[in-house]
DNA sequence: TTGCTATTCGGAACTATTCCTATTATAGGG
DNA sequence: CCCTATAATAGGAATAGTTCCGAATAGCAA
């Protein structure tokens, strides 16, 4: 029945939880990957990778997608909901309460079981409204 | 400056345009590549992927983003969101408009100049509730 | 028709992420 | 404290989705 698997405590994903929180700006894997380099100089890209997605299955990190490619996380993991540059990808909290809109919308999501709401807003930055670089992505 | 070049038409665009609305079901870019390509076997995925671009770019398609790694095409450019299937990545419209809470929340963006937001839910299609294969992402 | 340049095809390149394999580390008994 | 089962690791290869490139073609204004 496919069971998950007990967790085990390690370094590398204390290490990975740490730079989450010192980066404190909803920072990339990449991002995550050079601040426990610093620290920790073995761990591999992979290993960031894993543990992140462990952190977000066990509900101590948020993923953030937005318009640009690559996922953000967040270890704010209350309910709140983000906007992100069009121009540099940087991503902001936005203090606004999105899942109270998830217990009216079950019914009208066409027999789908809903269990979480995504909202992420677009923008510009104070800082590109400045300069004017090109779009990461135009939706 | 960067100025956007003047369109011309091609048979290629319309193809394209045709076979979002013709699959009619939020379709990715290998769905539509598969559909042009009934009808007009030269076309290439390069062009696809550009046109999709510039179709949604002159506001005539919209890209819809969720929790797997694809992006979904929608010919329906009204004021809605959209709900995707955490199981099969299925994406199913929603009436509901979200951009009425768009000019409520400006000045609470820190700085941000605001212009677009997407709201997504996540949940599992009535389909999947019954098969139980794997999640495709677990945030 | 001519000239300019947007668009095309086809494939190579790129980027973010996942997968693979041999090795190491962790935790729960005995 | 040692054993055993298996979770986690490093490092690199592989993948998926998308973008980029260059030479050839095609749309459109004059």
């Amino acid at each position: 029945m496919n069971k998950k698997p007990v967790r085990r405590s390690s370094k590398q994903r204390e290490a990975v939880m740490c730079a989450v929180e010192e980066l404190n700006d909803h920072p990339t894997a990449d991002m995550i990957f050079l601040k426990v380099r610093q620290s920790n100089p073995s761990v591999s890209l992979s290993t960031v990778y894993r543990n992140l997605g462990v952190l977000v299955e066990e509900g101590d990190l948020i993923a953030v997608k937005g318009p640009g490619s690559e996922v953000h996380y967040d270890y704010n993991v209350s309910n709140h909901c983000h906007i992100q540059c069009r121009i540099c990808g940087k991503v902001s909290d936005i203090d606004f309460k999105p899942v109270e809109y998830v217990s009216m919308l079950p019914e009208q999501a066409s027999g789908f079981h809903v269990d979480g709401v995504s909202v992420t807003f677009t923008g510009k930055c104070s800082q590109c409204l400045k300069s004017k670089k090109g779009v990461i992505n135009e939706y």
